[in-house]
DNA sequence: GATTGCATGTAAGGGGTTACATGATTTT
DNA sequence: AAAATCATGTAACCCCTTACATGCAATC
């Protein structure tokens, strides 16, 4: 693939995963290229620079495979938006449901938006990706359903 | 709280929110103390460094209330087990259930803990946090129970 | 006798984002 | 007419973790 698709492919599929930007994926690209743990191919286009294929060599799966058969780190995750409504108590109501209303917007985009992938997803191991990413999704909105119900109910 | 709690405050109700190593942690309060957001109150102990108790000031409150009020920045998450998992074409089976079986017990240990934290909660926002938490690792739990039936269907 | 808990802190280094720079083509 | 898509890349900077340093007390 080529940086930008790499780009979408992680914007997309496997927003569960992590995230990619261009400011890591080129040196990274140019590292590895650097290594010879993946090798390009240069496809010249007309009115914007030539587009780069990248392809993993014989030594690239040799380190890939190390790397995968030692155990993964742990989770890195930071949500601001949990802590903003942990320290809320200086928000009113209002502003609390304004915050949660707004999550609850960006999740049932994220969820259209899987929903989208999952039917094109032909790759099993992209599937896993995309159940994984809206299983949590939907946990969250389940979650932002209640603490929205105790808002109300308290009238903050 | 002094750095110390809140580290552990961290580590254990706020999980999903985010992490503090203490090479973060001390550095923030002391520039924090610079600039009058918070107070300290040094409390003598024999054996051991004297506790410092910071609480926020009037100005910290001002200051929270500003950032409160900011939409609150997009999630970051970084999986470095689903990312072994989705490239793991050059895995075993055996490796592959070897994954899923280690995951699935810091799942479960993340669920005991937090259960422990649970009947423990006073705080409601606490509570909320801690709901968070549980219903992503239960998310997590069934998502692990699918993927693993699959792995032994197919017979890898 | 060894490990965990309590309690502070620093320094080096790695990892990442944001913002910039460039520019044609297609869609709204 | 404006915005999004395609497509590369760099530089400055921020943030954060890891590893180290210190040391007593209590538990296993």
């Amino acid at each position: 693939m080529s940086g930008y698709d790499i780009k979408k492919h992680v914007q997309s599929t496997m927003v569960a995963v992590g995230s990619a930007s261009y400011g890591t994926l080129y040196p990274t690209l140019h590292k590895l290229l650097a290594d010879q743990a993946v090798e390009v191919e240069e496809i010249p286009q007309q009115g914007r620079p030539a587009r780069k294929e990248y392809r993993i060599t014989g030594r690239g799966r040799e380190e890939l495979l190390g790397w995968l058969q030692q155990p993964p780190v742990d989770d890195r995750v930071q949500r601001e938006f949990l802590l903003k409504l942990y320290l809320g108590r200086h928000l009113t109501g209002d502003e609390m449901l304004g915050l949660i209303m707004a999550r609850r917007g960006q999740m049932e985009a994220g969820v259209r938006s899987l929903q989208a992938d999952h039917s094109a997803a032909d790759d099993p191991r992209q599937v896993w990706l995309i159940e994984y990413a809206l299983a949590m999704y939907q946990a969250e909105l389940e979650w932002l359903a209640q603490i929205e119900h105790q808002i109300r109910q308290a009238s903050w």
